[in-house]
Parts: C-alpha cells; structure tokens; sequence
DNA sequence: CTCCAAATGTTACTTTATAACACTTAATCT
DNA sequence: AGATTAAGTGTTATAAAGTAACATTTGGAG
C-alpha cells in the first residue's frame, strides 16, 4: 500500500489523485499498470487539450529525458483509453485525458478549430436518444463517437 | 446541354441521376466538374459503402483504366465533401456518397463493425438538440461528426 | 476561339499507425 | 524473499493516411 514510486515523481502539481485513480481503475479491470503509461497518462493531463501521438510522444521523451517510440505511445494510449480514463478525438487524431475519469463515457467533445482547446457537453440525454433511435432501426450500438466543431466561447468573443 | 459526356460512360447502372445532380451542385457553388471527380464520385456510389482514400483509388484505377493517384483522389474527395455529396467517417478513416446529395447534411451515421456496412438516423431533432446545448455553453458548432459505432440488423441477427 | 483561374499530374514527403519478435517486469503465488 | 509467467516494453521496420510544391492542362465563361 505505501509503494506508490510512480507518484512520488510529482511534487509540484495536482495530479497524483488522477493517477492512484487510474491505477486502482487499472488493476481493478484486469490491467497492469507501468511506468510508461503513468508518463503518458500524466503528461496528457497537464497538457489538458487534445494532443496527437507524436506530440505526446516528444513531451514524453523531453520531460523523463528517455528515447520513447511510437509504438510504446500508441500501445499505452491503447490501453488509457480501454481503462476510459483518456479519449481519442477521432476528427482531429488526437488524443485527451476525461474530465471525470469516474463518471459514464458517452463524450460529446465540442473542438474549438481556433484555439484547439475542447470542452464537454455532459447531457447523457442525447446519448441515450441516439442509442434509442439507432434501436428503432436495429442497430446495436456499442460505441457513440459526437465531436462538435466551431468556435468556443473565448475564440467568439475575441474573434 | 447534350455534352453530358461523362455521363454516358456508365449504361447499366441508375447513378446518372446522382452525376447530374452533382455536376449541377458543383456549378452552382462555383466550382467546376471534371473526369476524375466523376470517376471517384461514381466509383463511391457503385460501392454504396465507406471505402478508404486508397481503396477508392485502386478501384479507380482498375474501372478507368488509368495510374491515378493519391493527391488527385483527396482532391477530389475534399471538393465532393465540399459539395456536401459525399461524407467522410472520420473514425474509419473512409468515405461514404451520401444518400440523399439534396437534403441538408448533419449525418448520423451508424458503423456496422462487424460486415463495414453504414446506415443513417435521420432525426434532425439530435442535431438541434445538441446545437442548442452547445450554444448554451457558449459554443458556436459549424460541423457535427456524429458516428455510432455497433453491429447492424442484419449481423446481430445472424450472431 | 481565346483566356485564365481552377483543377490535374507528378514527385517527393510528412504524419499517423501497426507488425513482429526478442526482452523485461508487474503482480501473483508460494 | 524468490520463482513464475502473462502482460507489457524496446526496437526495427514498414504500412497506411494525407499533403506540399510546382509545372502542365482544361473547364467553362465571354
Ligand atoms: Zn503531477
Ligand atoms: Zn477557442
Ligand atoms: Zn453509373
Ligand atoms: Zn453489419
């Protein structure tokens, strides 16, 4: 219970809990945890905006100073998103960290195409609108992929 | 008004119509018709499902005869999806014709994962919604992707 | 028939993503 | 603590998806 080295990397930001969360959510659904994935996971939640893999992949070898690949990056973002604790924004093949780790993931990602950043409209309503019209036709759906583009609310404003 | 040249090339098939209506689109909205966009937007039609860039140019290439290639074909793809006659599934990386070029175009589209087929909901009423709920947090949404992911009627049926 | 912006042909390249296989390690069980 | 082993990683190479740049051609308007 005390050996939490992954962590203890961290002194100077709020993601620890983020991390013992995915980690706990990890061993619970019958997955390991490792180094690579807690440098993935906690770099995409200090970003906190979409990012691709390549991206991710060079602020992963800047900040631990390590040679990491490709195929490593995709095999834990792979994995991050199984544990429903990151997203793939299919529309822009980026990648970002969930809000609210815990809660159900249906997302509806609204993308600002100025400023890159995103937010999340959390109406489970629509969600389960769509899974019932797509019943309606007998369509059996298991995954919902809603991605809004336009303008947020600061790009409006200023722009 | 009897040049329909490319038009002609295809006898046996009921897509005509579609070339017709595209062809006038396309002057309409200022942009020009040409022997590649017909070839790729016929090509899309006769598949009548998602097809990748890469598979589109290979089946071009073996009905037309002719060493197409990638640049011309996303050329292509971008000034149909312009024209708002084709669609791009952006979490299969593929293009799909749409179903009705006339009507307006925020698709639903429903991915069979299991035989790659697509069908559409076509409830406007989702795509209000979600506007509204997006403007409410401030957010001005040019483009819905909206794609369900899941088995079809006729797959889940056969198991 | 002329004209020229729009579109294409072509080459080369970038970005995004995965396969294969030897090696290492996290978690479990003594 | 030490052994066990499936899960995960390192590495190399390559596939798949998409774009830039520039010379050439052409659709369609006048
Ligand atoms: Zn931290
Ligand atoms: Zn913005
Ligand atoms: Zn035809
Ligand atoms: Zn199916």
């Amino acid at each position: 219970m005390t050996d939490h080295t992954h962590h203890e990397a961290c002194t100077n930001c709020t993601h620890t809990h983020s991390l013992g969360v995915a980690q706990d959510i990890a061993r619970k659904s019958g997955h390991r945890w490792s180094e690579t994935r807690t440098q993935v996971y906690h770099t995409l939640l200090m970003v906190d905006k979409p990012v691709t893999a390549y991206e991710l992949l060079d602020m992963v070898a800047e900040k631990y100073e390590r040679d990491v690949k490709p195929a490593s990056v995709y095999r834990s973002l792979d994995a991050l998103i199984d544990l429903g604790i990151i997203a793939k924004i299919e529309s822009a093949n980026a990648f970002v960290a969930c809000q609210n780790p815990e809660c159900e993931h249906q997302h509806i990602f609204l993308v600002c195409d100025h400023c890159g950043q995103i937010d999340e409209i959390s109406d489970h309503g629509i969600n389960r609108q769509l899974l019932k019209q797509a019943a309606e036709q007998g369509f059996v759906a298991r995954k919902q992929i809603l991605e809004l583009h336009g303008e947020c609310k600061a790009c409006h404003i200023e722009g």
